[in-house]
DNA sequence: GTCTATAGCTTGATAGAC
DNA sequence: GTCTATCAAGCTATAGAC
Protein backbone atom coordinates (compact mmCIF):
# COMPACT_ATOMS: atom_id res chain seq x y z
CA UNK A 1 0.00 0.00 0.00
CA UNK A 2 2.39 2.62 1.09
CA UNK A 3 4.89 1.53 -1.44
CA UNK A 4 2.53 1.86 -4.16
CA UNK A 5 1.99 5.02 -2.77
CA UNK A 6 5.04 6.66 -3.12
CA UNK A 7 5.82 4.90 -6.42
CA UNK A 8 2.85 6.83 -8.07
CA UNK A 9 3.51 9.61 -6.28
CA UNK A 10 7.49 10.09 -7.96
CA UNK A 11 5.22 9.14 -11.41
CA UNK A 12 2.97 11.67 -10.95
CA UNK A 13 5.90 14.26 -9.88
CA UNK A 14 7.92 12.84 -12.59
CA UNK A 15 5.32 13.73 -15.18
CA UNK A 16 4.48 17.32 -14.24
CA UNK A 17 8.26 17.76 -14.41
CA UNK A 18 8.53 16.50 -17.57
CA UNK A 19 5.70 18.78 -19.33
CA UNK A 20 6.78 21.58 -18.12
CA UNK A 21 10.86 21.41 -18.13
CA UNK A 22 11.55 17.97 -20.17
CA UNK A 23 13.59 15.31 -19.49
CA UNK A 24 17.22 16.77 -18.64
CA UNK A 25 15.74 19.84 -17.04
CA UNK A 26 14.05 17.78 -14.26
CA UNK A 27 16.90 16.57 -11.79
CA UNK A 28 16.24 13.85 -9.24
CA UNK A 29 16.50 16.40 -6.73
CA UNK A 30 13.88 18.38 -7.86
CA UNK A 31 11.40 14.79 -8.00
CA UNK A 32 11.98 13.88 -4.92
CA UNK A 33 11.40 17.30 -3.60
CA UNK A 34 8.19 17.21 -5.50
CA UNK A 35 6.96 13.74 -4.62
CA UNK A 36 7.84 14.25 -0.94
CA UNK A 37 10.00 11.05 -1.12
CA UNK A 38 13.91 11.38 -0.54
CA UNK A 39 16.12 10.33 -4.00
CA UNK A 40 17.14 6.91 -1.97
CA UNK A 41 12.77 6.20 -2.27
CA UNK A 42 13.86 7.18 -5.69
CA UNK A 43 16.38 4.31 -6.78
CA UNK A 44 14.46 1.85 -4.36
CA UNK A 45 11.34 1.88 -6.55
CA UNK A 46 13.46 2.22 -9.99
CA UNK A 47 16.36 0.60 -9.71
CA UNK A 48 17.65 1.33 -12.94
CA UNK A 49 17.86 5.20 -11.96
CA UNK A 50 16.81 8.28 -13.79
CA UNK A 51 16.31 6.24 -17.23
CA UNK A 52 13.87 3.64 -15.83
CA UNK A 53 11.89 6.33 -13.87
CA UNK A 54 11.58 8.24 -16.97
CA UNK A 55 10.61 5.19 -18.93
CA UNK A 56 8.05 4.16 -16.30
CA UNK A 57 6.86 7.82 -16.61
CA UNK A 58 6.18 7.95 -20.17
CA UNK A 59 4.77 4.65 -20.25
CA UNK A 60 2.25 5.85 -17.69
CA UNK A 61 1.39 8.58 -19.16
CA UNK A 62 0.77 7.40 -22.97
CA UNK A 63 -1.83 4.49 -21.02
CA UNK A 64 -3.26 7.77 -18.95
CA UNK A 65 -3.74 9.49 -22.47
CA UNK A 66 -4.80 6.64 -24.45
CA UNK A 67 -7.44 5.97 -21.77
CA UNK A 68 -9.48 9.62 -21.92
CA UNK A 69 -9.08 9.67 -25.53
CA UNK A 70 -10.95 6.36 -25.75
CA UNK A 71 -13.14 7.30 -23.84
CA UNK A 72 -14.41 10.44 -25.53
CA UNK A 73 -13.94 8.89 -28.54
CA UNK A 74 -16.29 5.78 -27.77
CA UNK A 75 -19.03 7.88 -25.87
CA UNK A 76 -19.11 10.54 -28.82
CA UNK A 77 -22.09 9.71 -31.04
CA UNK A 78 -21.25 9.75 -34.62
CA UNK A 79 -18.59 8.38 -36.32
CA UNK A 80 -14.94 7.54 -34.99
CA UNK A 81 -13.33 10.77 -36.71
CA UNK A 82 -15.93 13.31 -34.90
CA UNK A 83 -15.11 11.45 -31.46
CA UNK A 84 -11.27 12.10 -31.97
CA UNK A 85 -12.07 15.74 -32.69
CA UNK A 86 -13.93 15.99 -29.93
CA UNK A 87 -11.02 14.63 -27.57
CA UNK A 88 -8.90 16.70 -28.31
CA UNK A 89 -11.03 20.04 -28.50
CA UNK A 90 -10.98 18.32 -24.78
CA UNK A 91 -7.39 18.94 -25.03
CA UNK A 92 -7.50 22.14 -26.20
CA UNK A 93 -9.33 23.32 -23.45
CA UNK A 94 -7.33 21.49 -20.79
CA UNK A 95 -3.98 23.22 -22.36
CA UNK A 96 -5.83 27.19 -21.93
CA UNK A 97 -7.09 26.33 -18.20
CA UNK A 98 -4.03 25.51 -17.43
CA UNK A 99 -2.59 28.35 -19.28
CA UNK A 100 -0.69 26.31 -21.79
CA UNK A 101 1.83 24.34 -19.89
CA UNK A 102 0.03 20.69 -19.51
CA UNK A 103 0.12 19.38 -22.84
CA UNK A 104 1.05 16.60 -24.60
CA UNK A 105 3.19 14.55 -21.60
CA UNK A 106 5.00 13.12 -24.21
CA UNK A 107 6.09 15.10 -26.53
CA UNK A 108 8.69 17.43 -25.19
CA UNK A 109 10.86 14.41 -23.91
CA UNK A 110 9.88 12.71 -27.28
CA UNK A 111 11.66 15.10 -29.07
CA UNK A 112 14.65 15.25 -26.38
CA UNK A 113 15.15 11.66 -26.47
CA UNK A 114 14.70 10.98 -30.35
CA UNK A 115 18.31 11.27 -31.42
CA UNK A 116 20.06 10.93 -27.78
CA UNK A 117 19.03 8.11 -25.75
CA UNK A 118 17.98 5.14 -28.06
CA UNK A 119 16.08 3.27 -25.11
CA UNK A 120 13.81 5.75 -24.23
CA UNK A 121 13.66 6.55 -27.76
CA UNK A 122 12.21 3.04 -27.76
CA UNK A 123 9.48 3.66 -25.26
CA UNK A 124 8.31 7.05 -26.93
CA UNK A 125 7.82 5.12 -30.37
CA UNK A 126 5.98 2.41 -28.35
CA UNK A 127 3.71 4.92 -26.41
CA UNK A 128 3.50 6.65 -30.12
CA UNK A 129 2.50 2.90 -31.57
CA UNK A 130 -0.56 1.89 -29.19
CA UNK A 131 -2.04 5.16 -29.73
CA UNK A 132 -2.25 4.65 -33.58
CA UNK A 133 -3.06 1.13 -32.64
CA UNK A 134 -6.23 2.61 -30.81
CA UNK A 135 -7.27 4.49 -32.86
CA UNK A 136 -6.98 2.28 -36.28
CA UNK A 137 -8.93 -0.86 -34.46
CA UNK A 138 -11.83 1.79 -34.04
CA UNK A 139 -11.77 2.60 -37.49
CA UNK A 140 -10.98 -0.87 -38.69
CA UNK A 141 -14.54 -1.59 -36.35
CA UNK A 142 -16.15 1.23 -38.45
CA UNK A 143 -15.91 -1.10 -41.46
CA UNK A 144 -12.85 0.58 -42.79
CA UNK A 145 -9.58 -1.20 -44.61
CA UNK A 146 -6.82 -2.43 -42.28
CA UNK A 147 -4.06 -0.43 -44.52
CA UNK A 148 -6.23 2.67 -44.91
CA UNK A 149 -7.15 2.75 -41.20
CA UNK A 150 -3.89 2.92 -40.19
CA UNK A 151 -3.17 5.50 -42.40
CA UNK A 152 -5.97 7.66 -41.96
CA UNK A 153 -4.76 7.38 -37.63
CA UNK A 154 -1.43 9.03 -38.34
CA UNK A 155 -3.10 12.08 -40.08
CA UNK A 156 -5.79 12.13 -37.14
CA UNK A 157 -2.61 12.64 -34.64
CA UNK A 158 -0.22 14.79 -36.75
CA UNK A 159 -2.59 18.11 -36.84
CA UNK A 160 -3.18 17.82 -33.09
CA UNK A 161 0.44 17.73 -32.33
CA UNK A 162 1.47 20.14 -34.14
CA UNK A 163 -1.33 22.86 -33.11
CA UNK A 164 -0.18 21.98 -29.26
CA UNK A 165 3.04 22.39 -29.82
CA UNK A 166 2.60 26.20 -31.62
CA UNK A 167 -0.37 27.12 -29.47
CA UNK A 168 2.05 26.28 -26.40
CA UNK A 169 4.81 28.96 -27.14
CA UNK A 170 2.65 31.13 -28.50
CA UNK A 171 0.39 31.09 -25.35
CA UNK A 172 -2.08 31.55 -27.86
CA UNK A 173 -5.47 29.44 -28.34
CA UNK A 174 -6.03 30.41 -31.87
CA UNK A 175 -3.87 27.42 -33.59
CA UNK A 176 -6.22 24.44 -31.43
CA UNK A 177 -9.59 26.23 -32.91
CA UNK B 1 36.52 38.07 -40.00
CA UNK B 2 37.80 35.85 -37.42
CA UNK B 3 35.38 37.36 -34.80
CA UNK B 4 32.89 36.63 -36.79
CA UNK B 5 33.82 33.05 -37.70
CA UNK B 6 34.10 32.53 -34.07
CA UNK B 7 30.85 33.54 -33.39
CA UNK B 8 28.86 31.40 -36.21
CA UNK B 9 30.80 28.50 -35.47
CA UNK B 10 29.10 28.23 -31.87
CA UNK B 11 25.90 29.09 -32.95
CA UNK B 12 26.02 26.17 -35.63
CA UNK B 13 27.58 23.89 -32.95
CA UNK B 14 24.52 24.96 -30.66
CA UNK B 15 21.80 24.51 -33.31
CA UNK B 16 23.06 21.08 -33.99
CA UNK B 17 23.28 20.32 -30.40
CA UNK B 18 20.34 22.06 -29.93
CA UNK B 19 18.43 19.89 -32.65
CA UNK B 20 20.14 16.37 -31.21
CA UNK B 21 19.49 17.13 -27.05
CA UNK B 22 17.60 20.23 -26.17
CA UNK B 23 18.54 23.24 -24.31
CA UNK B 24 18.99 21.64 -20.59
CA UNK B 25 21.13 18.44 -22.53
CA UNK B 26 22.95 20.33 -24.09
CA UNK B 27 26.36 21.81 -21.88
CA UNK B 28 28.06 24.83 -22.53
CA UNK B 29 30.95 22.28 -22.49
CA UNK B 30 29.86 20.26 -25.59
CA UNK B 31 29.19 23.35 -27.31
CA UNK B 32 32.69 24.59 -27.08
CA UNK B 33 34.11 21.41 -27.69
CA UNK B 34 32.24 20.89 -30.73
CA UNK B 35 32.82 24.57 -32.52
CA UNK B 36 36.88 24.46 -31.55
CA UNK B 37 36.39 27.11 -28.54
CA UNK B 38 36.83 27.11 -25.51
CA UNK B 39 34.15 28.09 -23.03
CA UNK B 40 35.95 31.79 -22.49
CA UNK B 41 34.85 32.38 -25.94
CA UNK B 42 31.48 31.81 -25.74
CA UNK B 43 31.20 34.32 -22.92
CA UNK B 44 33.01 36.99 -25.22
CA UNK B 45 30.87 36.68 -27.98
CA UNK B 46 27.55 35.91 -25.63
CA UNK B 47 28.15 37.94 -22.65
CA UNK B 48 24.30 37.13 -21.20
CA UNK B 49 25.70 33.57 -21.37
CA UNK B 50 23.62 30.47 -21.88
CA UNK B 51 20.81 32.27 -22.46
CA UNK B 52 21.69 34.91 -24.73
CA UNK B 53 23.31 31.83 -26.77
CA UNK B 54 20.30 30.40 -26.87
CA UNK B 55 18.04 33.07 -27.78
CA UNK B 56 20.30 34.42 -30.70
CA UNK B 57 20.91 30.19 -32.20
CA UNK B 58 16.86 30.16 -32.35
CA UNK B 59 17.05 33.62 -34.13
CA UNK B 60 19.53 32.44 -36.48
CA UNK B 61 17.69 28.79 -37.39
CA UNK B 62 14.52 30.83 -37.60
CA UNK B 63 15.55 32.95 -40.24
CA UNK B 64 17.77 30.31 -41.85
CA UNK B 65 14.80 28.26 -41.65
CA UNK B 66 12.52 30.52 -43.33
CA UNK B 67 14.31 31.35 -46.46
CA UNK B 68 14.88 28.02 -47.16
CA UNK B 69 10.49 27.84 -46.78
CA UNK B 70 10.22 31.39 -48.83
CA UNK B 71 12.71 30.44 -52.01
CA UNK B 72 11.02 27.02 -51.92
CA UNK B 73 7.60 28.53 -52.12
CA UNK B 74 8.46 31.56 -55.05
CA UNK B 75 10.27 29.27 -56.98
CA UNK B 76 7.09 26.74 -57.30
CA UNK B 77 4.36 27.55 -59.83
CA UNK B 78 0.98 27.70 -59.21
CA UNK B 79 -0.92 28.57 -55.61
CA UNK B 80 1.08 29.33 -52.68
CA UNK B 81 -0.63 25.95 -50.62
CA UNK B 82 0.98 24.19 -53.16
CA UNK B 83 4.26 26.11 -52.97
CA UNK B 84 4.42 25.46 -48.59
CA UNK B 85 3.66 21.73 -49.41
CA UNK B 86 6.24 21.58 -51.70
CA UNK B 87 8.91 23.26 -49.41
CA UNK B 88 7.58 20.23 -46.44
CA UNK B 89 8.28 17.50 -48.38
CA UNK B 90 11.93 18.87 -48.94
CA UNK B 91 12.29 19.03 -45.60
CA UNK B 92 11.01 15.65 -45.12
CA UNK B 93 13.43 14.42 -47.37
CA UNK B 94 16.12 16.21 -45.20
CA UNK B 95 14.93 14.41 -42.25
CA UNK B 96 15.43 11.10 -44.03
CA UNK B 97 18.36 11.56 -45.22
CA UNK B 98 19.60 12.59 -41.21
CA UNK B 99 18.43 9.34 -39.85
CA UNK B 100 15.57 11.62 -38.61
CA UNK B 101 18.06 13.19 -36.48
CA UNK B 102 17.48 17.21 -37.85
CA UNK B 103 13.85 17.85 -37.59
CA UNK B 104 12.32 21.70 -36.77
CA UNK B 105 15.51 23.41 -34.82
CA UNK B 106 13.34 25.49 -32.96
CA UNK B 107 10.28 22.44 -31.39
CA UNK B 108 12.15 20.84 -29.16
CA UNK B 109 13.64 23.76 -26.99
CA UNK B 110 10.62 25.76 -27.28
CA UNK B 111 8.36 22.49 -25.39
CA UNK B 112 11.37 22.78 -23.37
CA UNK B 113 11.41 26.82 -22.27
CA UNK B 114 7.82 26.80 -22.81
CA UNK B 115 6.48 26.98 -19.14
CA UNK B 116 10.07 27.58 -17.52
CA UNK B 117 11.89 30.09 -18.94
CA UNK B 118 10.06 33.17 -20.13
CA UNK B 119 12.70 34.73 -22.34
CA UNK B 120 13.66 32.03 -24.54
CA UNK B 121 9.38 31.33 -24.60
CA UNK B 122 9.09 34.45 -25.85
CA UNK B 123 11.91 34.14 -28.51
CA UNK B 124 10.27 30.74 -29.73
CA UNK B 125 6.72 32.81 -30.07
CA UNK B 126 8.97 35.75 -32.18
CA UNK B 127 10.28 33.55 -34.60
CA UNK B 128 6.95 31.66 -34.76
CA UNK B 129 4.94 35.12 -35.31
CA UNK B 130 7.67 35.43 -38.01
CA UNK B 131 6.63 32.62 -40.06
CA UNK B 132 2.89 33.20 -39.83
CA UNK B 133 3.78 36.55 -41.09
CA UNK B 134 6.04 35.57 -44.38
CA UNK B 135 3.16 32.85 -45.22
CA UNK B 136 0.27 35.27 -44.47
CA UNK B 137 1.72 38.01 -46.85
CA UNK B 138 2.22 35.65 -49.54
CA UNK B 139 -1.27 34.42 -49.39
CA UNK B 140 -2.46 37.86 -48.78
CA UNK B 141 -0.55 39.05 -52.28
CA UNK B 142 -2.06 35.67 -53.75
CA UNK B 143 -5.22 37.78 -53.27
CA UNK B 144 -6.13 36.22 -49.96
CA UNK B 145 -8.23 38.25 -47.18
CA UNK B 146 -6.04 39.53 -44.23
CA UNK B 147 -8.13 37.65 -41.62
CA UNK B 148 -8.41 34.42 -43.92
CA UNK B 149 -4.45 34.52 -44.69
CA UNK B 150 -2.97 34.17 -41.11
CA UNK B 151 -5.74 31.77 -40.48
CA UNK B 152 -4.94 29.30 -43.08
CA UNK B 153 -0.71 30.07 -42.56
CA UNK B 154 -1.86 28.64 -38.95
CA UNK B 155 -3.91 25.79 -40.22
CA UNK B 156 -0.49 25.00 -43.02
CA UNK B 157 1.82 25.07 -40.54
CA UNK B 158 0.74 23.30 -37.88
CA UNK B 159 0.76 19.85 -39.28
CA UNK B 160 3.92 19.77 -40.48
CA UNK B 161 5.01 20.09 -36.91
CA UNK B 162 2.74 17.35 -36.01
CA UNK B 163 4.57 15.03 -38.67
CA UNK B 164 8.11 16.11 -38.30
CA UNK B 165 7.02 15.34 -34.58
CA UNK B 166 5.45 11.70 -35.14
CA UNK B 167 7.97 10.41 -37.42
CA UNK B 168 11.17 11.65 -35.55
CA UNK B 169 10.30 9.37 -32.71
CA UNK B 170 8.75 6.90 -34.49
CA UNK B 171 12.07 6.99 -37.32
CA UNK B 172 9.36 6.20 -39.75
CA UNK B 173 8.97 8.11 -43.03
CA UNK B 174 5.46 7.57 -43.20
CA UNK B 175 3.57 10.23 -41.02
CA UNK B 176 5.49 12.86 -43.49
CA UNK B 177 3.92 11.59 -46.39
C1' DG C 1 40.27 38.92 -28.65
C1' DT C 2 41.69 34.24 -27.23
C1' DC C 3 42.16 30.97 -24.02
C1' DT C 4 43.21 28.52 -19.22
C1' DA C 5 42.05 27.63 -14.73
C1' DT C 6 38.99 27.36 -11.38
C1' DA C 7 35.19 28.76 -8.28
C1' DG C 8 30.71 27.41 -6.67
C1' DC C 9 26.94 24.76 -7.32
C1' DT C 10 24.02 20.88 -8.96
C1' DT C 11 23.72 16.54 -10.99
C1' DG C 12 22.99 11.25 -10.96
C1' DA C 13 24.20 7.67 -8.17
C1' DT C 14 25.70 4.86 -3.93
C1' DA C 15 26.54 3.17 0.84
C1' DG C 16 24.81 2.24 4.91
C1' DA C 17 22.21 3.57 9.33
C1' DC C 18 17.72 2.85 11.00
C1' DG D 1 11.45 -0.32 3.01
C1' DT D 2 12.74 4.48 4.37
C1' DC D 3 15.83 7.92 4.60
C1' DT D 4 20.52 10.56 5.37
C1' DA D 5 25.04 11.53 4.04
C1' DT D 6 28.14 11.68 0.69
C1' DC D 7 30.69 10.79 -3.74
C1' DA D 8 32.66 11.94 -8.16
C1' DA D 9 31.45 14.28 -12.17
C1' DG D 10 28.98 17.52 -14.42
C1' DC D 11 27.26 22.16 -14.91
C1' DT D 12 27.31 27.63 -15.57
C1' DA D 13 29.94 31.37 -14.86
C1' DT D 14 34.07 34.23 -13.77
C1' DA D 15 38.83 35.98 -13.20
C1' DG D 16 42.77 36.93 -15.23
C1' DA D 17 47.10 35.54 -18.05
C1' DC D 18 48.54 36.03 -22.67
Amino acid sequence: MAVVATRERIIAATTALFMQRGFAGSGLKQIAEASGAPIGSIYHSFPGGKTELAAETLRSSGRAYQAIVEAVVDATPGDVVTGVLAAFAGAAEVLRATDYADACPIATVALEVASSDETLRVVTAEVFESWLDSAAARLERAGMARARARELATVLTAPPEGRFLLSRFAQDHTPMD
